[in-house]
Order: C-alpha cells, then sequence, then structure tokens
DNA sequence: TTAAATTCGGTAAAACAGTATCGATTGGAT
DNA sequence: ATCCAATCGATACTGTTTTACCGAATTTAA
C-alpha cells in the first residue's frame, strides 16, 4: 500500500459514500473520469487516490468493478474490524453524536457513556447507558477500548486527557474546544468548529472580491 | 494581506483561542515561541502565520503585544462583524448546534431555525424560534441571510440546497452527510465526520506499524 | 476483424506548504 | 555605556501534494 497523505485520507469517505449510492442504483463499474465529476475533483485525483488503495486494476471503456472498489475502501478504512470507543460529556453535542445513525457505517461503536453529571448518569440514550465518570478508569482497563470521543466543555479537558490516556486510551477524538498535550504515542483528532467556520467565512469573502 | 493557505486559516482560530486565555492572565506580550510550544507547532511556522495577518510587528526579546495579536485575528476571522445564519434541520445535532455556546465568540449568530417535523415547529431553543421549512423562501428573502448550516438527513440534501441557494444563500455549513453541487459563486464547507473519524483510526494504526 | 474511443497507470512538472537559516534589532544585565 | 541573549522578519531551501502528460491496453462498434 503507497503512502497516502493526509489530504487524500480525507477523500476517501467521501468516495465510499459515492460509490454506495451508485451501487444501490445496481450499477456495476464506474470509471474515475465520473467519480471526479460527480465529487468535483480532478479526474487524475480520482485515479491516484484509487490506485494507492486498490488492488485490481480498473479495465479501459469500462472503468472499475464498483463493488470491488468498494470493498478496498472499506479495508482500508478499516470499515470491517469495528472500533470500539467510549464517549465522554454527555451534553448536547455528546448525546447527538449517541444518537448518530451513521457511526455504524464508519465502523464505530460507542460502547459507554461517561458524565459527572447525575441527571445524566443512569439514563440509555440509543441503546448506550451513561455512566457516572468516576467509574471511568475502571471501565477503560475491563474494557480495553482504545478510542475516546470528548465532548466536554474546555475547562477540564487536559486533565481530563491526562487521566484516561494513563488508563490505555490511544485515540482521541476531540470535539471539544481546546488544544490536548499528548505524547507521541498518543493520536488526537480535533473536530474544530471554530476553524471550518472560519473557512467558510473566508472563502466566502474570497469570492465577493474576485467579483 | 499576503495569501493564505487553508491549513493555515485553520490554524488562526487556535492562536486566537490560546491569546484569549493569555489575555485573561493579565499578560502583555507573547512571543511566537511560546506559542509554538504551547501549540505543538514549529516556531517558524507561528512567525509565518502571524506576519501574513498583522500589521505590526513583534519586537525582540519581548514578543508580540498580546491584545493587538488578538484583535488583528479577530479583523481577519471576522470575529467583528457578526456572521447571521439560519440552521436547517433541529435533530440531535442540529438542537445541539442551536444550543453550541461559543458561536458568538466566532462571529456567528443564528437567528432562526427550520424544520418540516410539526412536533419540532413552534419549539424555541437557545432563544432561537424553529419555524417551518415551507416559510423558509419567504424568511431567507426578507432577512437577507446569507448562511445556511444544513443538518438533514442525506436524501433531500441537495433539493434543499437547490431551493435556498435560489432564494439568496451563498454560504453553506454543511454537517449532513452527502456531497453537494452548487455554483462556484456558492462556498461549501463540510463537516465530515466521516472523514474526521477516518484520520483518527489511521494514524492510530500508523504509530502501531511504527513500533 | 479492424478501427476508434476511452480509460488506465506511471512519470514528469508545477504549485504549494512547511522548515531552516541568517542578519538585524531590541531589551535587559553587568 | 556596553555587551549578550533573545526574538524578529525575510529569504532560501526542502519536501510534499497536486496537476498534467503520454504511451499502453482493452472494450465496443462498424
Amino acid at each position: 500500500m503507497k503512502y497516502v497523505s493526509k489530504n487524500q485520507l480525507q477523500r476517501y469517505p467521501v468516495y465510499h459514500k459515492l460509490l454506495l449510492n451508485h451501487l444501490k442504483n445496481g450499477e456495476e463499474f464506474i470509471s474515475s473520469r465520473v467519480i471526479a465529476a460527480e465529487l468535483g475533483y480532478s479526474e487524475e485525483q480520482v485515479r491516484k487516490d484509487l490506485q494507492a488503495i486498490t488492488t485490481y486494476p480498473g479495465t479501459p471503456k469500462r472503468g472499475r468493478n464498483l463493488n470491488e472498489l468498494v470493498l478496498s475502501l472499506e479495508e482500508f478504512l478499516g470499515y470491517n474490524d469495528m472500533s470500539q470507543a467510549i464517549l465522554i460529556g454527555v451534553g448536547h453535542l455528546g448525546a447527538a453524536l449517541l444518537n448518530y445513525k451513521l457511526f455504524p457505517q464508519m465502523g464505530l461503536k460507542i460502547i459507554e457513556a461517561f458524565d459527572n453529571d447525575p441527571k445524566k448518569v443512569g439514563l440509555t440514550i440509543n441503546n448506550i447507558e451513561v455512566k457516572d465518570y468516576s467509574s471511568i478508569n475502571e471501565f477503560i482497563k475491563s474494557s480495553g477500548v482504545k478510542i475516546a470521543i470528548l465532548c466536554i466543555p474546555g475547562e477540564n479537558l487536559q486533565v481530563i486527557v491526562d487521566e484516561i490516556v494513563k488508563m490505555g486510551i490511544v485515540g482521541i477524538w476531540n470535539f471539544a474546544p481546546g488544544v490536548i498535550n499528548v505524547s507521541d504515542r498518543i493520536t488526537v483528532q480535533n473536530v474544530d468548529l471554530a476553524s471550518s467556520f472560519a473557512v467558510l467565512t473566508h472563502n466566502m469573502k474570497q469570492k465577493i472580491k474576485a467579483k
């Protein structure tokens, strides 16, 4: 498998979603050109992206086998072996994520949630129990779960991170605003709404200027 | 103002948040080196990023004026002139965004929400009224709002996009899974959880391999 | 059976982003 | 008052990512 850049990596789930739709329509083959047109990417980029993760080549005049392509993507993205995760902080956003329907399709299963608010503890949301935060250490140890989804207010962020990392968490999906410091062994992926919104408004401004 | 790359752009809100904390502590100056250390960036990158958007230089041996720096960032990010937006789709995620506390700090104000579920219509969430979707066209026209936040299931995505764009929406912050096709005039920023999660798991795998 | 059209895969070139280096300038210590 | 250390800004460099090109291969249709 070739080296895959970060931007490239982020495109694969987009391909996957698009291809699933085509598969639903009963299509059997799809060409890079068609994919490129639908996603607004360049044809070369699509071809290069797909070349990097597939074993079988496409055939001229027909394109690639759709089913095989989807399987390659799922294999590469690890959608086959389901990742288990815990969620910390059952506020509005945390609860929304517990209810998010598409996680199973992405190979993600939230197995337990934690909060320190007595009102939240004991709830079952979308078949996921909310436990008291004090029991988290034990749970991480006994379950061996490796991924934590953080949806907590910014203040205690680093403290909580240090704790759960000590217990064995190695991957953190951080929806909380704020910077996390961890050792190199640990992977952090931030979902930063402020950054995302900044890109939106900046691009809007650029287009107004360009006129 | 110099050209700013997309990655660079996404770092500015991170700087902003960090600097606000330092400002709270009553500090007056901050050096690029300190910022770099706290964020895990390289010193050179921080310096280059800040040079691109500031008018006043920093002073050797002290660093940059913290207050001025924050103002420059807010100016650049457009946090001063509040962006107004509507939100479409008051499901779990949509409701969570309506309740999101940090939008005002990011220069974003949601002025109205829309849904086609009668149970949702009429609610007021965090002082934002939920209106029936059928009234959206009129609202966009009369209010002149330019930004829409989409939190709807994937099926009708493109249909809704076409409608609101026709009414005058030019910026779309899309939390829905799925690809949107729009003309060049329109700006779309996707918050793609699948892509984000793919980056997390991929990076985790790389670290395991590297051992 | 042959020709035309299309797509593939690899490589080369260009654009872009990030990193490192260097001299200049300033503040504080001696 | 002078020297030293720290930080700055600019520039040059390196590496990565994207785009463009081109020959080869294969299917479809005449």
